[in-house]
DNA sequence: TTGAATATTAAACAGTGTTCAATTACATTT
DNA sequence: AAATGTAATTGAACACTGTTTAATATTCAA
């Protein structure tokens, strides 16, 4: 049926026009700033419309979210071209980071906010699968490490946390204003040259 | 004058009311579901009280961090103890990590929430003095590791931001639900059992 | 053209942080 | 004891928020 068919393309694309006005306001603005009427009024809909196409304010973040881990997902592809391991490893902080840096909205939401995480619960299959996905692949890499002889001594599962944790611990404190702290003479390159000392240490183990 | 110092004595309790009430919904109900109201319905004082007392809903709640690193210093105080300055790194990440886990909420205010920082930024005088002294102490017992030989090739400065940002990151990633990617078998204790891994690693540095 | 199904809206609900003119309470002076 | 001046407190209003729902438009098939 051809008719159907257009129907649901044409369901679709408000689907997206929602999204996409979300995103630019959530880029402009905030997520608390952004409001479901800021949204409708964007689009040119009544705000309830929105009511029809997600759950609630949390399912179209979670969407948003979506969207920032399929680019992330986009930036680390060049990592198959680097075969050894422990290189891998290191790109893959260097490509987290500058993710992060250059996407510091994104990174809060896939990353820190509360929003995505609580659609999930509230949504009945409630696993963290784009999340999941990273980490697996975060995993598999130390895994080949080991496999080459590094990380004697530790086991695959903490060590990948805590190697995701130096990262993300890194480049949460800036998202989230913590770098007060640092020294002037060393603020302004703070999570780089974190990175670096990082992999000073990595290249011990 | 006595009546003039009852006066101020009347207002300071009328302060540590509000900070009281704040708290107890605080720890209850978390940050955004604690309305002025609310705080206001439990002193029985009508809501535009606050507004005498402070100067809006970030300055209650830079107040509650405050609390927050009064009491994280206490914990901390047992460091004094710990002679062996790598030992008493390690201490210090053991307590950092009991104190969160234990007062997720608190850690959420003083290290996550934009609150706080953002009622340092509309305020005049900007720094972040409570993060400030707690980070200084890192420094100063990383610099002592490094007396004693530790962490050879590596500076002060981003070293100590990596040695926070390792435990801030675990910490961080559990508060704010984004463990579920850890499989299950090691879930449960996966923040101790990174802890332990990042202290095998400080063994051989 | 009618009838059914679908899509969309407007209005209402119950809340939010914040401001400010009006009111109350109270110590000081007459 | 009464009047005055000051400080503390209130209540109502403003401009928002997310969400629900009954009513209205629109669209397509018979």
């Amino acid at each position: 049926m051809g008719i159907s068919d257009r129907k649901e393309r044409e369901k679709e694309e408000l689907r997206e026009k929602i999204l996409g006005a979300a995103k630019v306001l959530f880029l402009e603005k905030g997520f608390e700033k952004t409001s479901i009427r800021n949204i409708a009024d964007r689009i040119e809909y009544s705000p309830g419309i929105l009511y029809h196409y997600f759950r609630d304010k949390n399912e179209i973040f979670h969407a948003l979210h979506q969207e920032g881990f399929q680019q992330l997902l986009v930036m680390m592809k060049v990592l198959n071209s680097v075969r050894n391991p422990m290189e891998r490893l290191k790109a893959m902080g260097s490509i987290y980071i500058s993710f992060a840096m250059q996407n510091p909205d994104m990174y809060d939401l896939m990353f820190i906010k509360e929003a995505p995480i609580h659609h999930i619960h509230d949504s009945e299959h409630d696993d963290w699968k784009e999340g999941g996905g990273t980490f697996n692949y975060l995993r598999e890499t130390i895994k080949d490490c080991m496999s080459d002889g590094h990380f004697q001594g530790h086991q695959l599962e903490p060590l990948s946390f805590l190697i995701w944790s130096t990262v993300h611990g890194m480049v949460s404190l800036q998202i989230r204003g913590r770098c007060e702290v640092i020294k002037e003479e060393s603020k302004a390159n703070i999570v780089q040259d974190g990175l670096e000392e990082f992999y000073r240490v990595l290249d011990r183990l």
